[in-house]
RNA sequence: GGGCCUAUAGCUCAGUUGGCUAGAGCGCACCCCUGAUAAGGGUGAGGUCGAUGGUUCGAGUCCAUCUAGGCCCA
C-alpha cells in the first residue's frame, strides 16, 4: 500500500457520473452570472458578422422534440460562429397571433365568449400569447441555447404590428394587392376562410350519389341518337348541386352512350363497366360513341331547378378513375371549378352564408345547413326521377386544423396578393409598359436562384412550390391579428388605402398597437386631411385582418432591418423542411415584394423527428419523446448530443433506445476527459515541454489532434454536425482510449512525478484536453464548461470555454515518417493481441504484462521490429518483446499472421520477477539492491518521491 | 392522386468517377484487468446493401418499376 502511495495516479473532482439534471443549472446559473450572451457580443464587436434569423415557433404549448431539434441545431451553429471569431448575434421570436390562440382561448371562454367585445378578446389572447412565450423561453432556455432572451421579438410588438402594415402598403403600392371573389375553403364552425396550411386531410363518409342531366339539345351528331339523353353525373357533394352551372368532360376522351332502360346514358368510355356495375343496370348496350370535345355547349336541364340550365364544358383535370367522367360544376364551390368558370365566363352562384346556411338564392333550400341538405337534395333527385344511384363512401377530405370539423368551399370577398399581375413601379410610371412586366411569381423564382439551398434539391422544392401556387390570400375573418390596413369610403363604396393612409396607421401602430385598430374609429385613425376622391371624409375600417403567414413573412424588415447590431439580408434562415410552404415561402414573398430582393442568403434545411421505425410521433403510436423529460432525467447534453448525431438532412429518429446509445457515448465522452484531467492535477505551464521535445508517441497523439481539428472545423463548417460527433467520438475512443492513453499510464502513473517523460505525456494531454473541450463546446456545451471549470486556474485563460478561440490546426505537428512508423505500429500490434487473447483463452496469461511476445518476422518487417524493438513492449503493454528469427510452432502459443507475410508471434508466460511498483515482470527486477521488489525505473522513482 | 426526399449490420454513420471475400464505432456475446473502477482493455459473432427487373465482363454504386416511411400539396 505503501508503495501506491509513490504512484502518480489520476486525481479530479471531475465525476464521472454527469448527473446533468442538477448540474446543468448551475451551469446556467453560470452563464447568466457572467452574462455569457452579453460578453460573446462585446468580445466579437468588430468582427465579421453572422445573422443567423430566427424562424418564430407559435407561442402554443409546451416545447416538442421538433422544436428541440430546430433551435438547437440553431445553437450549435451560433456558438460555433462566435467560437470561430464572428459576431453571431441571435434574437428569438415568437409568432404570437393567430386563430389556433383565439380558438384556445374561446374555447376557455365557453358561454362568455358572446359577451366579450373584440378588443377585450384580444387582451385575453395577449395575455394567453406571452404566457406561452414565457414558458417557451425558459424551456429553450434549459436547453442551453444562447441568445437575447430578454429582448426577443414578438409579432405583438408595436413596432412589428406596424411593419406589416408597411410592407402591405408597398405590396399595395406596387398593384400587387388585390381584393376578388374566389372559392375558398371555409370552415362553417368557425366562420371563416382558411389557408391550404389550416386544412387538414381526413377521412369522412360521404354520400356518393349517381344521377342523370337531361340533355335539351346537344350537336347534331349527339341529336341524331333517337330517345331520352342522359349525362350521367357523380358527386360526393350533392349540397353543392343548387349552385351548377355547367357539366365538364375530358375533350380528348371518348364518351359512350349506353342505352338501358329506354334511355340514353352518355359517360366516359373508360368507366362504363364500373359505372354499370356499381349502379346495378343489367342490361345495357353501347349505341355509339363521341368524342369529348364534340359533346361542347350541350344544354341540359338543371337537375334541381326547371328554371334553370346547365351547360356541357371542356376540361382537362377529369379522373379516369372515379365517377363517370361528366363531373358536376359549381363555380363557387370549388377551385378547378372556379378556373373554369373563369374560362366560360359562366355565372358564380353563392347560395350559402358565412354559417353555411343556404340564402334564398338556393330556393326552397333557403335557411338549411349545407350539411343537412343533402338529404332532401337528393330524394327531390329520386322524386325527379333523376338519381341513379345513392351509396356512401370514406374517403380524404379537407377538415379544419383546428376545430376538425369537414370544410366547405365557398366564394367570399377575400384580399389577395397576385403572383402573376404585372408589378407596378411607381418610379416607372408614365413609361413604356414593357417596364412593367414583372411579376412576383417571376422575380421570385429569379431570387430563389440567387440563394443558397442546403440540401441542394431544397431549391428544386421551393422552386415547385412558387412556380404553382395560387395567389395568395392574405384575408382572415377573425380577431386575433393584425388588420388589413383598408377602409372604405360610406358614400362611393370606393377602397381607400394611399401612401397617406398607410402612414397614419403605421403611427398608430408604433404608438399604440394593433389593438388601437379595435377600438378607433376609422375617422380618428386616418390623418384628418385624408379624403375619398369623392370628395367626402365619412370612412369605415377593413374587418378582414392578416394571414400570419404574411405576419411572420415580414419578420426580417422587422427585425433585422430595424435592430442594432444585425445585417439584412439574413446570412442564415434554418427551419423544418415544411417551412418550404410556409415560412421560407412567406418570407421570400413579402421580401420580394417589399425589397425586390429574398431575406436571406443561406436556407438550411432539417428533416422531421420520426421514432426508430421512421413514423412520425403520434400519441395513438405511443412514441413520442417529451425532450422536457429527457432534460429532466439525462439531461439537455443528451439532447444536444442527440441532435448532433444524426444527418439532419433527412428524417432524424428519436426514441428511448437511440437516445439511451447517445448517453452511453456521452458517458464515453466524459470519461476520456475525466481521464485526462485528473493526469493533469499536478501540471502546471512551466512544466510545458517543448513540441520538439516530446516523445514520438506525444508528438503522434498532438498530430491526430491536429488532423482532427482540421476535420472536425470543416465539418461544422459545412453544417455536417454527425461527422463532428463521429470524428470526435471515435478520436477518443480509437486513438486516445483504446491506443494512447492506455499506452501512456504507465509513464504517468510511475515514472517520477516531475520527469521530462511524464511532463512530455502531461503537456500533451493538456493541449488534447484544452482542444477537445473547444470541439464539443456547441454541442455539449454544459459539458464543455463543466470540464473547462475543472481545469486548472493556470493552464486556461477565459472564464468560460465558450468565450475562447477555436483551436487550429498546427502544420507543425504535420509529420509524414512518425504518421507511417505509427501506422505500422497499429498493424503489427493488431496482430499481437490476437495473439495474446489466444494466450489468454488458453490461460496461459490474463494481464498482458504477464507476458512475453517472441515475434519472428520476414523482409521489411523484420528490419522494422529490429529498429523499434525497444518501443514496441510499451506499445503492446506488455513486459518483454523478442525478436528471434523463427517462431516456435509447437510452443504452446503460436500465432500465424495473415495479415502480414511471413509474420509468426509466441506467447509465453515471462519467467521474470513482477515490479511490485509497476507490474512489469523484468530481469532485472531484484538486482537493485535497496529495492529488492522493484525495476530499476521504480527504485529510482521512489527514491525521488521519498527525497522531494 | 401530384411534387420533393429517405431506405447499407439492433443503433449512428463510411463506402471516391460502378471493380478484389461491403467498412467503422456503439450495442451484443465471450474473455481479461481491478492503479480511469457504477470505469478501462481484448477477441468475436452480426448485413440476400428495402424489393424486383434491366444495362454491364462486373452494381450498394447507373436506369426502370414497386414497397415502406417522411414533408408538402390535391
Amino acid at each position: 500500500m505503501e508503495l501506491k502511495e509513490t504512484l502518480n495516479l489520476p486525481k479530479t473532482d471531475f465525476p464521472m457520473r454527469a448527473n446533468l439534471a442538477a448540474r446543468e443549472p448551475e451551469i446556467l446559473k453560470f452563464w447568466q452570472d457572467i452574462n455569457l450572451y452579453g460578453k460573446l457580443l462585446d468580445k466579437r464587436k468588430d468582427d465579421e458578422h453572422f445573422v443567423l434569423h430566427d424562424g418564430p415557433p407559435y407561442a402554443n404549448g409546451d416545447i416538442h422534440v421538433g422544436h428541440t431539434l430546430n433551435k438547437v441545431l440553431k445553437d450549435i451553429i451560433v456558438r460555433f460562429n462566435f467560437l470561430s471569431k464572428r459576431q453571431s448575434p441571435y434574437i428569438p421570436g415568437w409568432d404570437c397571433h393567430g386563430q389556433p390562440i383565439e380558438h384556445n382561448v374561446e374555447k376557455s371562454l365557453g358561454t362568455k365568449r358572446a359577451e366579450i367585445n373584440q378588443a377585450d378578446l384580444r387582451k385575453l389572447c395577449r395575455d394567453y400569447a406571452l404566457e406561452f412565450v414565457d414558458r417557451q423561453r425558459n424551456q429553450f432556455k434549459r436547453l442551453g441555447v444562447i441568445g437575447d432572451w430578454e429582448n426577443p421579438y414578438l409579432t405583438l410588438d408595436h413596432s412589428y404590428e406596424a411593419t406589416n402594415i408597411e410592407v402591405f402598403g408597398k405590396l399595395y403600392e406596387k398593384g400587387m394587392v388585390y381584393k376578388g371573389r374566389k372559392p375558398i375553403h371555409w370552415c362553417i364552425r368557425c366562420k371563416t376562410a382558411l389557408a391550404e396550411a389550416e386544412i387538414e386531410y381526413e377521412e369522412e363518409t360521404s354520400p356518393s350519389i349517381y344521377m342523370k342531366f337531361p340533355v335539351i339539345s346537344g350537336s347534331s351528331e349527339l341529336d341524331s341518337y333517337p330517345g331520352p339523353k342522359y349525362f350521367m353525373v357523380w358527386t360526393t357533394t350533392p349540397w353543392t348541386l343548387p349552385a351548377n352551372v355547367a357539366v365538364a368532360i375530358d375533350p380528348d376522351a371518348r364518351y359512350s352512350l349506353i342505352k338501358a332502360n329506354g334511355e340514353i346514358y352518355i359517360l366516359l368510355a373508360d368507366m362504363v363497366e364500373s359505372v354499370i356495375e356499381t349502379i346495378g343496370i343489367s342490361k345495357h348496350e353501347e349505341v355509339g360513341q363521341i368524342e369529348g370535345k364534340k359533346l361542347e355547349g350541350t344544354k341540359l336541364t338543371h337537375p334541381l331547378f326547371d328554371d334553370k340550365s346547365s351547360t356541357v364544358v371542356l376540361a382537362d383535370f377529369i379522373s379516369h378513375e372515379q365517377g363517370t367522367g361528366c363531373v358536376h360544376i359549381a363555380p363557387g364551390h370549388g377551385q378547378e371549378d372556379y378556373l373554369v368558370g373563369l374560362k366560360y365566363k359562366l355565372d358564380m352562384p353563392m347560395p350559402v352564408d358565412k354559417n353555411g346556411i343556404f340564402t334564398k338564392e338556393a330556393g326552397k333550400y333557403e335557411g338549411q345547413n349545407v350539411n343537412d341538405a343533402n338529404k332532401e337534395i337528393t330524394k327531390d333527385l329520386e322524386d325527379k326521377k333523376l338519381l341513379l344511384k345513392l351509396e356512401y363512401i370514406k374517403h380524404s377530405y379537407p377538415h379544419c386544423w383546428r376545430c376538425k370539423s369537414p370544410v366547405i368551399f365557398r366564394a367570399t370577398k377575400q384580399w389577395f396578393i397576385s403572383m402573376d399581375k404585372g408589378i407596378e413601379r411607381p418610379e416607372a410610371r408614365g413609361q413604356r409598359p414593357e417596364k412593367n412586366k414583372k411579376t412576383l411569381r417571376k422575380e421570385a423564382l429569379e431570387e430563389i436562384k440567387k440563394v443558397k439551398w442546403i440540401p441542394g434539391y431544397s431549391q428544386k422544392r421551393i422552386e415547385a412550390m412558387v412556380s404553382e401556387r395560387p395567389d395568395w390570400c392574405i384575408s382572415r375573418q377573425r380577431a386575433w391579428g393584425v388588420p388589413i390596413p383598408a377602409f372604405y369610403c360610406n358614400h362611393c363604396e370606393e377602397v381607400l388605402v394611399t401612401k397617406e393612409s398607410i402612414a397614419s396607421v403605421v403611427e398608430l401602430f408604433i404608438n399604440e398597437g394593433a389593438d388601437a385598430w379595435f377600438i378607433k374609429d376609422a375617422n380618428d385613425i386616418l390623418a384628418p386631411d385624408i379624403k375619398c376622391s369623392c370628395g367626402e371624409r365619412d370612412f369605415r375600417k377593413e374587418s378582414d385582418i392578416l394571414d400570419v403567414w404574411f405576419e411572420s413573412g415580414v419578420s426580417s424588415d422587422a427585425v433585422l432591418k430595424k435592430r442594432q447590431g444585425l445585417n439584412w439580408p439574413a446570412d442564415l434562415y434554418l427551419e423544418g423542411s415544411d417551412q418550404h410552404r410556409g415560412w421560407f415561402q412567406s418570407s421570400l414573398l413579402t421580401s420580394v415584394g417589399a425589397n425586390d430582393q429574398a431575406p436571406y442568403k443561406v436556407v438550411l434545411t432539417h428533416g422531421f423527428t420520426v421514432d426508430d421505425h421512421g413514423r412520425k410521433m403520434s400519441k395513438s403510436l405511443g412514441n413520442v419523446i417529451d425532450p422536457l423529460k429527457v432534460i429532466k432525467k439525462s439531461g439537455a447534453d443528451i439532447l444536444r448530443l442527440w441532435v448532433a448525431h444524426a444527418d439532419f438532412s433527412g428524417d432524424i429518429a428519436i426514441s428511448d433506445e437511440i437516445l439511451q446509445r447517445v448517453s452511453e457515448a456521452y458517458r464515453r465522452l466524459r470519461n476520456t476527459a475525466r481521464f485526462m484531467l485528473g493526469n493533469l492535477y499536478d501540471f502546471n505551464i512551466s512544466q510545458k515541454v517543448l513540441f520538439e521535445e516530446l516523445t514520438e508517441i506525444d508528438r503522434w497523439a498532438l498530430m491526430k489532434l491536429s488532423s482532427l481539428i482540421e476535420k472536425v472545423t470543416k465539418a461544422y463548417q459545412q453544417y455536417r454536425f454527425y461527422q463532428v460527433y463521429h470524428l470526435i467520438y471515435n478520436f477518443s475512443v480509437v486513438d486516445l482510449s483504446a491506443f494512447y492513453l492506455d499506452v501512456i499510464k504507465d509513464r504517468l502513473y510511475t515514472d517520477a512525478k516531475d520527469s521530462k517523460r511524464r511532463r512530455s505525456a502531461q503537456s500533451a494531454l493538456y493541449e488534447i484536453l484544452i482542444v477537445f473541450a473547444k470541439l464539443i463546446a456547441p454541442i455539449m456545451s454544459f459539458t464543455a464548461d463543466d470540464i473547462w471549470r475543472h481545469i486548472d486556474k493556470g493552464l486556461k485563460i477565459e472564464d468560460s470555454v465558450q468565450l475562447s478561440d477555436w483551436p487550429t490546426a498546427d502544420s507543425r505537428y504535420q509529420d509524414k515518417e512518425l504518421e507511417e512508423k505509427f501506422d505500422r505500429f497499429h498493424i503489427l500490434r493488431d496482430e499481437v493481441l490476437k495473439a495474446l487473447e489466444q494466450a489468454r483463452i488458453q490461460k496461459v496469461i490474463g494481464n498482458p504484462l504477464e507476458a512475453k511476445v517472441v515475434l519472428s518476422a520476414k523482409n521489411d518487417w523484420h528490419g522494422y521490429i529490429k529498429v523499434n524493438l525497444d518501443d514496441l513492449a510499451e506499445i503492446f503493454i506488455v513486459s518483454v518483446v523478442e525478436l528471434v528469427s523463427k517462431a516456435d510452432q509447437k510452443g504452446k502459443i503460436y500465432y500465424k499472421s495473415n495479415q502480414i507475410d511471413g509474420l509468426e508471434i509466441n506467447i509465453e508466460k515471462t519467467t521474470a520477477q513482477k515490479c511490485e511498483r509497476c507490474w512489469r515482470y523484468l530481469e532485472e527486477v531484484g538486482t537493485v539492491k535497496e529495492a529488492p521488489n522493484l525495476c530499476m525505473r521504480c527504485a529510482d522513482a521512489v527514491k525521488v518521491a521519498a527525497s522531494g
